[in-house]
DNA sequence: GTAAATACTTAGCATTGCTAAATAGAAAGC
DNA sequence: GCTTTCTATTTAGCAATGCTAAGTATTTAC
């Protein structure tokens, strides 16, 4: 079992993530996770039931659209998802928040004594 | 009602805060309501429900330890937290591996296209 | 035909920030 | 006196999100 600190960290950040992700292209979720894996060099390992549902709800605030793609060839049916211009646009606000949120956090562990 | 995003990004790293003022000498709950304001620039103004779960969190987890102040004068009592050693320790740890994960995300949103 | 890799779904739990209200003493203004 | 404001703490319950864990199904390799 992980840090707890270490999980609460990733809380909104991995769906910021997963959001940027599929700006860059349309894509699914198995994709997804070695996307995440390889580009965190192994950091931000996800299970199922952590990805699918930042999925779903990024699907259900119209962020990204889902259509099936039938499996050509025979592999198994993927949902890909591609971004939406709503979705465009959260994640450029998403960015710039972090980039505050971030700089914020740091000022602040600067302050007072040392270290 | 403030966004859902910024919401959560402050998981974990308020309770990395308010241990690091601490950290940096006594004090008190209402204390560090004033403290966290000034020092993040009006950034993070907790609510009652927040702070002092934390400080309960960080007295269980035996990072900081607690004494009444008998009120000199005529102040109401004040709950004065002082860190452990062991709380020291986890301050320091928790720094690194906030800045581990920040370099983690910057890396990543860098990733792939721009913006 | 067994195992492994691909691919998606979902029920339930743990953690933590927020809402909101309650308690209580002291200082300040009318 | 009476009310308001500031100081100071407590706590019940909700919302959001990552994790555990299990299930379904197809294809490929041994």
């Amino acid at each position: 079992m992980e840090d707890r600190f270490a999980q609460q960290l990733k809380k909104g950040v991995l769906e910021m993530l997963v959001l940027k992700l599929i700006c860059d292209g349309p894509t699914y979720g198995y994709e997804l996770f070695q996307r995440l894996k390889e580009r965190s060099e192994g950091r931000f390992v996800l299970k199922e039931g952590t990805l699918y549902p930042i999925l779903y709800r990024l699907e259900d605030d119209g962020l990204i659209a889902a259509k099936w793609s039938q499996g050509q060839g025979r592999t198994a049916p993927k949902k890909i998802y591609e971004v939406t211009e709503a979705g465009r646009e959260e994640n450029l606000r998403r960015q710039i928040l972090w980039r505050e949120f971030e700089q914020t956090v740091n000022a602040f562990l600067q302050g007072g004594k040392e270290p």
